[in-house]
DNA sequence: CTAATTTCTTACCTTAAGTCAATTTTTATC
DNA sequence: GATAAAAATTGACTTAAGGTAAGAAATTAG
């Protein structure tokens, strides 16, 4: 709880009221490395925020093939979009890559929140033009890149999820295979 | 001008104040075949709302190649998001596939206007959202969907536009060659 | 600390899609 | 409606990345 009020203050003016309100619609949960937090065909509209450990949702194919829509780390918001802003049951699912602590809030709570607290929405809007822009860049290196420049354009991104994150997963969020993914590896040690 | 308070009386309370403002701030464009309307490297950031016609952004990368964002309608709007939302030089561009008729507006623009009349916020939002669930599911087709694949469920999903656009802006947006396209193209009348 | 499981790598072969170039078809222009 | 320009198609060839399978390395669990 601590890691949000901190996350928050740091975007919009903060208050006990405001403290008091979270307390209320906000859930805490640790999770275990491995652990499913959203399931594929649930219907639930949560917003989850990651206080620390990483978290990787993911969408498994018709052949079983999971392929990652997103990884999130401290201060990263998660959740699947399709099913909070459409009326689908997910396709999607969400999963803890190492022990976790996380903080769920319901969608309908949060969307109260806004109209409680308007200082929210502009955290909101802020968070909405990231991750568009975010997922235009991406759509743009799925045009344009090939397997190897795709792969050191995330790394060099996002250094530190090389470490935590396996590279079949990040293979799956590239678009390419594990091993296409270990042939531009060794590429680029030996180079 | 019309068309697009047609398009917010659609979706929130309209007034004649609204109204007033909107004609202060809305700048009505026609726009031939061919005309780009915002250049690469500009750093204005426009909103375009089509009132007519029909648009497309894209990306020319190093070798001269375009790769296309987004194409728009009647009652979409279009707009370089990477420009707006962060402080860099436009890396794309917009240009007008038929003769159209446009809306433009001064982010700024837009921006007090969602003070002044704080039921634009709900409008703005909604729009985020399905800008999001969009650009995830495009995502998903790059990343799981073969070119034929890509192609069927564009022409399902988009099928007014396939009269307007030509089949090469298609691939550029799916992510394959003209060619390869026009293959796919070829299996379906046989099949 | 060892066994079991998961992840990563490597070699060999296949395939979907790309490239290049020529031709046909469609669309725009005078 | 003829001519020019743009777009689409086609064929021959190449290539990047995928599939399969087996083994090595790293992690995890008991």
């Amino acid at each position: 709880m601590n890691e949000l009020i901190e996350y928050i203050k740091n975007h919009i003016p903060f208050s006990d009221e405001i403290k008091i309100k979270l307390e209320e619609i906000v859930t805490e949960k640790n999770v275990e490395k491995g652990e499913i937090i959203l399931h594929e065909n649930s219907q639930k509209k949560e917003h989850i925020f990651v206080a620390s450990g990483c978290l990787r949702s993911f969408y498994t194919d018709a052949d079983g093939k999971e392929h990652t829509l997103q990884f999130a780390i401290k201060n990263w918001w998660i959740s699947d979009y399709m099913t909070i802003y459409t009326d689908k049951k997910s396709i999607a699912s969400i999963e803890s890559l190492s022990h976790s602590k996380i903080l769920i809030i319901e969608n309908e709570q949060l969307q109260k929140l806004f109209k409680d607290f308007p200082q929210f929405e502009i955290l909101q809007r802020k968070n909405f033009e990231r991750r568009i822009t975010t997922l235009q860049k991406r759509v743009l290196s799925l045009l344009t890149l090939s397997a190897s420049e795709k792969y050191f354009k995330f790394i060099n991104e996002y250094e530190s999820f090389e470490k935590v994150i396996p590279n079949y997963q990040i293979a799956s969020y590239l678009g390419i295979t594990p091993e296409s993914l270990s042939r531009v590896r060794k590429e680029r040690s030996q180079n």
